[in-house]
DNA sequence: AGAGATTTGTGAAGAAAAGCACAAATCCCC
DNA sequence: GGGGATTTGTGCTTTTCTTCACAAATCTCT
């Protein structure tokens, strides 16, 4: 075997698009691992996540150069070049705001703690729910009063947001958590909420995947009927 | 008040970055509707959605024109087109397959069923969840077990089907699916699923929106200590 | 050590999406 | 009925993303 040569560590500006399917890879990559799978080539993983081989290695060359030709790819390396590039490393304070039925689904997942997302607030503004417990990983966390938001929010460093309460209330709960110091939010209310500079927002909403589904679902019957 | 002329309707391909905007657009018309609102510019609903007016004006373009020069959108007649191109005012059947945090969060959500999505049946492989009933929209619906999947589903002749369960099972779910006749998925799972084609799959990945977030996070950072 | 088989990394071409800017259509008011 | 203000619809340009296709690097086998 011989020496690995340092790789050449790629400072460009990674696109967009890329980035979106690293966490992709990056999980087939740890199922390759706990498969205990020492290597794959790009053709047999971007079969294993739907993409083609040709774009993910167009992909993975902006990481830098950590395949090796005619070979493939270490799949332990390769995920941990992955995971340092997308910050995994890092663990990640979280805070929820919502905590109805889909607040509560999010909570209780134990895939965020294994992925370095560690929740530490919950927040609602119901007094029925203020000061019950919900398992959230390994710890117990107390359901907070949104009106504490700002405050334990700032206490808790948290910079990273998930927004789960009715569209209306959305924007507001939105303002708030950045005025707390919270930089980056997953917003599952329908609507869309406008942010200061240097605050990011992706939107998660579940209608509207169904309702572009029906599109093309009615787009197959047209066709059909023509 | 002038005539209404008939508006062109253009047949040709909508692009698919339009698409998954429609609904979005729809949404704030149905706002503006309740609001009492009758007419809209494109600056306007561009700032309630959060596009540019030039690319909202763009998206309508393709469905055809139905603004009007100089004044705007009447709010009713351009949600009613957007709603027809989408295939609104159909009724879809939807099945849900895995009741567990997530699944009971979808099956509870009271959103789907006001915007034309019925959900027909619901599935689930644990015996303890088999027989329970779940009050989704304004029925309550019993839930089945997995293995009666193929039958049921093409009984109720549902063409959308989500999946809800562990990543490990959702490629035989997803299998079942389509040979019980369904056409297009939401896939919750954290996994690629393949399907014949034919068969659309749309995946919501939580934990990737969440690593995407860090990744953005991560280059504040770096900026910062620069 | 060389020939043949793989498989990466990447320029270049092509396609899709976004952004620009302005003519054309409409309204309003005098 | 005409002039000024408004706002759409769209051709054109730029940017971003995808696909193609092949030289370069590596491995295997003899
Ligand atoms: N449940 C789903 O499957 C689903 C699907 C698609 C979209 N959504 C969206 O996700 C959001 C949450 O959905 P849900 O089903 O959990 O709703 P829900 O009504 O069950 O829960 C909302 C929670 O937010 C809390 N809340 C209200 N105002 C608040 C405030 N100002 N501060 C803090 N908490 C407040 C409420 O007390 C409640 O607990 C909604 O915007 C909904 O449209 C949900
Ligand atoms: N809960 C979340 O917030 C969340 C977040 C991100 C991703 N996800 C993903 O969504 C999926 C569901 O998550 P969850 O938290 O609801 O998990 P869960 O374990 O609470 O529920 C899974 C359900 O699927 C059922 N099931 C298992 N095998 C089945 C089969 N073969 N047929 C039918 N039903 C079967 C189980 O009985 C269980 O009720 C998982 O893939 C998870 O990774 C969930």
């Amino acid at each position: 075997m011989p020496l690995r040569t340092a790789p050449s560590v790629k400072r460009g500006k990674i696109p967009e698009a890329t980035v979106a399917r690293l966490p992709i890879y990056y999980r087939a990559l740890t199922q390759l691992f706990e498969r205990g799978e020492t290597r794959v080539s790009s053709e047999e993983l971007a079969e294993l996540t739907g993409v083609t081989s040709a774009k993910l290695r167009k992909d993975l060359s902006h990481l830098g150069t950590y395949g090796t030709r005619g070979v493939g790819y270490e799949v332990e390396y390769l995920r941990f070049q992955i995971a340092r590039e997308m910050g995994l490393n890092n663990d990640w304070s979280v805070v929820i705001v919502g905590l109805g039925n889909l607040g509560r689904a999010l909570a209780r997942y134990g895939g965020f703690g294994s992925r370095g997302f560690q929740i530490v607030g919950l927040f609602d503004h119901d007094a029925k729910l203020i000061g019950s417990k919900l398992r959230t990983g390994k710890s117990e966390i107390e359901i907070m009063p949104a009106t504490d938001l700002a405050r334990a929010v700032k206490q808790l460093k948290a910079r990273l947001g998930v927004i789960a309460v009715p569209a209306e209330v959305a924007q507001k709960v939105c303002d708030d958590l950045v005025k707390a110091g919270v930089t980056s939010i997953l917003n599952f209310a329908p609507t869309h909420l406008s942010t200061p500079d240097g605050v990011d927002v992706r939107r998660v909403d579940l209608a509207s995947e169904l309702q572009i589904l029906a599109f093309h679902e009615q787009k197959k019957n047209e066709e059909k009927s023509a």
